[in-house]
DNA sequence: GTATTGTCGACCTTTCCGGTCAACATCGTA
DNA sequence: TACGATGTTGACCGGAAAGGTCGACAATAC
């Protein structure tokens, strides 16, 4: 049931574009280093968002990547589709087989918290992503001047 | 994100078990056939079901498996868990490590699905499991007599 | 004691995940 | 216009896990 490295990396990677919007191409090395994935890994997480439209590259010296359209024009459940392919807990959630449904027995079940999940995907956007990111930092940087 | 075929298979047996319950020890090769699940991987099926209490096994001639306590004692998210192991959607969200959810990005919102996910698997019972198919068989029989 | 069933663990095969690499395209700059 | 920095692409690889098989053994009814 987990999600693999790829919806991982590959979100961890697009929020890093969206929380350095405005600012021109982001270097690959740079997500990178900062998100602590495998720059030749992240390739192909950066070349597929490319393809599905969430972002653009510019080559070349001084080039990168960066965000196609505005991010809270981007759900999670897009980038997480793109990347991971389809959610779907059960396969017989997704053919129209009636064939299966008969002998899946808890398809049903299934199919309500795979509808939830969805709805929560699709109502989380990109730049809620990135804004929790930042509370979360400045959560953390108060706690530590306490400790200190 | 796909439930293995552990989950699959080992719930449908299951459910294979509490529609004949009150009949007696029910064979291996009897639910293999009616479920089609290779009978030799069932065998650990339901060495896992027996070993977490679920079922209790008579050998020798007539015998067979049977549930170890009502269908509606038992519930659909313990079942999974013994059968798949953890549900948990991203790494993350078991480790108490903090380090990990720092650098999570998605893992809030995983939590929250995670949770209602819980809530609704605990909230079924292997009864309602059982009760749906006989109702999903009652409404595909009159289909087909109207077909006909 | 023999046939019938379940029990257990070793083993095999296939698939896919995570990751690397090399060859190439494109662009800025000197 | 040549060079170097960057992105682009697809082939490739190793290892782990999933899915499944097999064989030897234990218990029980008859």
């Amino acid at each position: 049931m987990l999600l693999s490295t790829k919806g991982d990396y590959g979100v961890r990677a697009i929020i890093d574009l969206a929380k350095h919007e405005g600012e021109g191409p982001v270097q690959r090395a740079e997500i990178a280093r900062r998100r602590q994935i495998p720059e030749a890994y992240l390739d192909h997480l950066l070349a597929q968002l490319r393809r599905d439209g969430f972002i653009r590259s510019t080559r070349g010296p001084a080039g990168g990547h960066q965000l196609a359209k505005p991010a809270d024009e981007i759900c999670l459940l897009h980038l997480l589709e793109s990347l991971e392919g389809s959610l779907a807990p059960m396969q017989c959630l997704e053919n129209d087989d009636p064939e299966d449904e008969a002998i899946c027995g808890q398809g049903w079940v299934w199919q309500e918290i795979y509808d939830d999940m969805r709805a929560k995907l699709a109502a989380t956007s990109l730049s809620d992503l990135a804004s929790h990111e930042r509370e979360h930092e400045r959560e953390r940087a108060t706690a530590a001047r306490y400790v200190i």
